[in-house]
DNA sequence: GCCCAGGAGTGTG
DNA sequence: CACACTCATGGG
């Protein structure tokens, strides 16, 4: 019997570094395979990536016909990458940072998969964040195939008790993630959708452990907003080293707000890369 | 054992 | 607005 129901296809992004933009802890459910290739959950899909030419080279393993558009809106193949980084680029201090990483791209997660990693990612490391994520999905997503599970719907997450979550190692973060369920549902993160950046920052804002650092992260990592800054402990560094600049969250967004503009969020991701890439504790993307 | 983690919430000066 | 404190745990 054969259980080959995958499929494959291939995809141009160029530029784009898969180790890089897989690895760097903006997106959690992701493992380098030993032969360089990644494998992750997409939505439904189980997906398994190798650089490939000028893009990847993509195996979907449930075959499901969506999987291209799905990885295609994942790695943002419509983004100018190129054209960003050489509007950035007048910026001295980012033209030499972005040279370091020229295929680190943003990726586009699920809203709700978004907003909820992130409120688990408050006051965690990045290996502990993506255990939480797989522990939460394995016992409230749904299962794909064998040990692969999809990230928990809002209606998923929903069923289960603050005893359940805490079970799965979020500590005083279960509160939270029932909290946020109880507050949000489809209908809301669709009217989210539409909305405008500042708008939609101040929304999350409002929301059960969602903080200035949180709803930037949402905003630029779910919903795709490319003007957003997070501004967490290695901005504040970087920004501090580069640019000489500290002081509050509002302050250090104004200024990228007005430096780097309708792309801050790129600025962000390379700024972010290149501090933990010269620290001893975060120069290591994989072995965390 | 010890320190820190892609912070947020709450209270106080 | 600026701090101080706490929050529950697991990685390194």
């Amino acid at each position: 019997m054969d259980l080959r129901t995958g499929r494959e296809f291939r995809l141009r992004v160029d530029p784009l570094d898969l180790d890089a933009t897989l690895g760097c802890g903006q997106t959690f459910r992701w493992e380098r395979e030993p032969d360089g290739c990644w494998r992750g959950v997409v939505g439904h899909d189980i997906c398994r990536v190798q650089a490939h030419g000028d893009g990847v080279l993509v195996e979907s393993l449930t075959g499901d016909a969506r999987s291209e558009e799905a990885v295609s809106r994942y790695l943002r193949i419509s983004d100018d990458v190129a054209a960003i980084q050489e509007a950035l680029s007048t910026d001295e201090v980012l033209s030499t940072g972005i040279s370091e990483v020229r295929g680190l791209r943003l990726v586009k997660m699920d809203e709700w998969e978004c907003l909820v990693s992130y409120v688990l990612a408050t006051y965690a490391n990045i290996p502990r964040i993506k255990r939480m994520i797989e522990t939460l999905s394995s016992s409230f997503g749904q299962r794909i195939l064998r040990d692969d599970h999809a990230f928990p719907s809002i209606d998923d997450l929903e069923k289960a008790t603050v005893e359940e979550l805490v079970g799965c190692g979020l500590g005083y973060r279960a509160q939270y993630v029932r909290d946020l369920c109880d507050t949000m549902d489809v209908n809301e993160l669709r009217r989210m959708k539409r909305m405008r950046y500042p708008r939609l920052r101040d929304c999350l804002r409002e929301l059960p452990g969602v903080g200035d650092k949180v709803a930037d992260c949402v905003s630029l990592f779910g919903f795709g907003k490319l003007e957003a800054f997070p501004v967490d402990v290695w901005i504040r560094r970087a920004l501090q080293r580069l640019y000489g600049v500290e002081g509050s969250y509002a302050t250090l967004h104004e200024f990228a707000a007005r430096k780097f503009g309708a792309y801050a969020g790129y600025a962000q991701e390379y700024l972010f890369y290149n501090e933990r890439a010269l620290s001893p504790k975060g120069g290591c993307v994989f072995s965390e």
